[in-house]
Parts: structure tokens; sequence; C-alpha cells
DNA sequence: TCCATATTTCAATGAATATTGAATAGATGG
DNA sequence: CCATCTATTCAATATTCATTGAAATATGGA
């Protein structure tokens, strides 16, 4: 994963809506959500959403797809894992017995890779 | 951890300054760096490193102390745990078998815990 | 004390970002 | 085709943030 990546998925992280739909969905899990539900539950306009939607889709946070008339939103897990997986890079030197295995972080939500 | 201070640690990394000084701090380990080292490696000024440092510590991402004259920073192993447990608390609602045991991204770099 | 080292603080500038409401676009059913 | 539902796009505004260089603070040695 490259640095510019990561730090546009950070970026997306790190305000308070976003988060909050960040959060929902990784609850949610695979099944997703509609932009509208999500709107009303964290409770913002629907232009509001669509611009957050947009970022967090915009950085593989989260995937979409259409459904009828309605726009489903879902974790994108596999990224989540890279992104973790790239802050925890190389953790003390590559000696897990310094500060505990956070090699383990590389495999949430899916199978280890590079 | 509350969303007000995970949004500040998230905001924290989402920098290219910051997130290349967290990684070189990730893989230095406990030991840490002075703070001029740290400027020198990633290449910006002594008062933009100053600047970018507090805004890490405040965010509870590294910790510091003097030695003689030089200012050490070392990463908080604890609190970045802290935060990726956040950000993938209730994992697809809670049944890991949907998309691996996210949680297991608690356990990085120390105990587990609440 | 005087000087050099190491880092932080401060103020000013320029760039990036969130929010709002109105307008637009696509899908569905009558 | 029309009305409606759902969601996005756009422009304007206000806020927040990074960078720069100069000045200030703290430490340690001569």
């Amino acid at each position: 994963m490259e640095s510019t990546h990561a730090i546009k998925a950070l970026a997306a992280l790190a305000q308070e809506h976003r988060l909050a739909v960040f959060r929902l969905l990784v609850a949610q899990g695979p099944t997703g959500l509609p932009a509208g539900e999500i709107a009303k539950t964290i409770g913002i306009s629907a232009s509001g959403m669509s611009f957050h939607l947009a970022q967090l889709e915009h950085a593989g946070l989260v995937r979409s797809w259409r459904r009828q008339r309605r726009i489903y939103y879902a974790v994108e897990i596999e990224n989540v894992r890279r992104l973790l997986a790239f802050l925890t890079q190389d953790c003390c030197q590559g000696r897990p017995d310094i500060c505990g295995d956070i090699g383990a972080l590389a495999q949430v939500c899916g199978p280890e890779e590079a």
C-alpha cells in the first residue's frame, strides 16, 4: 500500500460523520445499507451524506452498488485490513517479542497477504 | 475509546509527514528517536517537526521524554491498539465467520483488553 | 558566564475541507 | 409521460490546517 493511499483512507476516517458511517458499516457487514438509511441513522442531510460516502468510497474503504432506487454501501474489509497492516508494518524492528505480534493485525477479516 | 479521541488520532495520522514519522517510530519501537534525528530522516524543518510531533503526542499516538539535550519520541503502542480495536469493533454484527475474526485486531502489541 | 546545541513557540500566509440549500439525474410505478 | 422516490452535483461560505522563518526556551560544556 502506498503512503498517499493510506493518507486518503485515514483522512476519510478522521471526520465525525464519516467515522460514524464507517463503524456502522463495519458492524453491518457485507449486506450493507442504503445511503438514505445511513443518513437517517447518522442524522445528517442527504447531500452531506453523499459527500461523505463519496470520500469513503474514493478512499477504498467502502464500495457501493445500486439495487432498484437505492444505492447500498458496505465496508471493503480487505482494504481496511491493508490499511491496518500498513500502519503497523515492521513493528519494533521486526521483533514481535518486544511489543507483541503486530503481524497478527494483518489477518483481520481475511487471509493474510503481503 | 471515544469517537472524538479516535478522530484526533486518525487526523494526526492523515498527513504525509506525520504518517512517515509514525511508521518510523513504529519500526523503531520503545527505544524511540530524538526529534532532530526524526526531522533529518523525514526531511523537514525542526519547527515543522515539532508541530507534527506535538499533534501525534496530543493524539496519544506517541510519548516523549527528555534525555540531556534531546527529546525522544516513541510510539504509544497500547493506544495504537485501542484505536485499531475501535475501528473494527462489532465487525459484521459480531459474527467473525462472515469476514474473519476482526477481534484478533485488538491483540496488537499487547494483552487484550476491553 | 558565555556559547553552542536541541527543540519549541509564535504569527502570518496560503491551501484544503465541511456544510448548506438548490438544482440535477436516475429509477419505478401508474 | 408524469409524479415520486432516491441520491448526487454544484457553488458559496466558513472553518481548519500546514508551512515558513524568526524568536524564545532549555540544556550542557568551556
